[in-house]
DNA sequence: CGAATCGTTGAGCGAGGTCAAGAAAAGTGG
DNA sequence: CCACTTTTCTTGACCTCGCTCAACGATTCG
């Protein structure tokens, strides 16, 4: 709230911890993320957190919105976010190409969880950061955000424990085991990977 | 395959194990649901399994495929199950009433998984089952077919067990405990729910 | 009635959690 | 640019929830 600067008609800008919408709110419109990162997350009574879908450059933030549907969970900025906005009033005016491409992110978004679903309830420690690290690099690749091996890593070992249903602690230990078996190199909010078929198969990913 | 029964131009049958859709198949119809249980999964190589969607009498199965879009998951009958066909070529010719209702079928479809990814993220084995069975209650309640604080409950305690990422001795174990807390009675394919609110409770679920 | 499938129980173990403390980075303000 | 604070990362010791393996009843079904 308060300090969220509109720069322009159809744009606005997040600053980290900055919610892009609320439970129950009813949003005006639906986000393309042009550039950082945020997540959907639940907190349960007692403090324990889940991540449940993490928001890219290019991602739509969220197509069923247009419905006049309101957020199940809450929305944050995890970095910097600048985004487009389109009016949810709008969309039967819209192309219908446009509206095309909004109920195919967002079944591309449920194929996704469906994913996520096998990896918090089948897979172990390692497989799941290994598949979130991929997941992550495949999917900023797409968007020509990767730089040959490599990409921006903005989460704290914290968001990975919220994303892959860890504690932090045992997120550090994992994460040091991959660096000794040389599947990641990891500092300074930065990724590479020397080779993403080896990390997909530690992830327990069928091969691209 | 081979023996699935075609009733009528617009109905399908399935037995038990027979599949709905297989991954990568082209499907030329969205099911809705009659009658019967199924389920969405994936299996890892080494045989791990895990449940990412349950569909109910009144569900629709799946509503992206009328996109083009290929099940990334097979779906497979429970019991037997009876389902009416929504020919995916025919959407757009179709009231704009039934596409609505098809895309908010998908969106609290979306909905349902980011909390089935809070459960297997952050929640304990009771709570799993406990959040399994009111889900299951609940959205058989919608459709009328529980009776007073009873319903049906064809799955197995392995099915339990891909559902909420447990292994199915701990199902048993857990399912044992609820009882002796009278928080469920369970037999013969037949449950009861004496105190709703205390099973969500129990599933850490928000007070309806 | 025989064969699967499903449910139940016990004993032992291990992956990942908890608690706690200190080191390293990363902001923040002067 | 430098103190100072806060956040993040790292490590160790210990514990527990849920898993594994195995055997045996109980149901269900052909």
């Amino acid at each position: 709230m308060g300090n969220l600067a509109i720069i322009a008609d159809d744009h606005i800008q997040f600053r980290p911890h900055q919610y892009l919408a609320r439970e129950a709110d009813r949003p005006e419109f639906v986000y393309r993320i042009e550039e950082g990162w945020a997540c959907r997350f639940r907190l349960l009574n007692d403090g324990r957190r889940q991540i449940t879908a993490l928001f890219l450059p290019g991602d739509y933030c969220e197509p069923q919105w247009v419905l006049g549907h309101r957020p199940a969970q809450p929305i944050v900025a995890l970095t910097n976010v600048r985004a487009s906005c389109i009016p949810c009033a709008s969309i039967g005016n819209r192309p219908f190409d446009q509206q095309r491409r909004l109920w195919s992110a967002l079944a591309h978004a449920l194929d996704r969880q469906s994913d996520w679903l096998v990896t918090l309830g089948r897979r172990t420690a390692l497989e799941r950061i290994a598949h979130l690290l991929c997941e992550i690099f495949e999917r900023l690749s797409r968007s020509g955000l990767t730089y040959g091996q490599q990409c921006a890593m903005p989460l704290t070992q914290m968001d990975m424990a919220d994303l892959t249903g860890l504690t932090p602690v045992h997120v550090n230990r994992t994460l040091q085991s991959m660096r000794s078996a040389a599947l990641i190199e990891l500092q300074s909010r930065w990724l590479r990977i020397p080779d993403l078929s080896a990390l997909r198969q530690a992830a327990c990913l069928a091969p691209a």
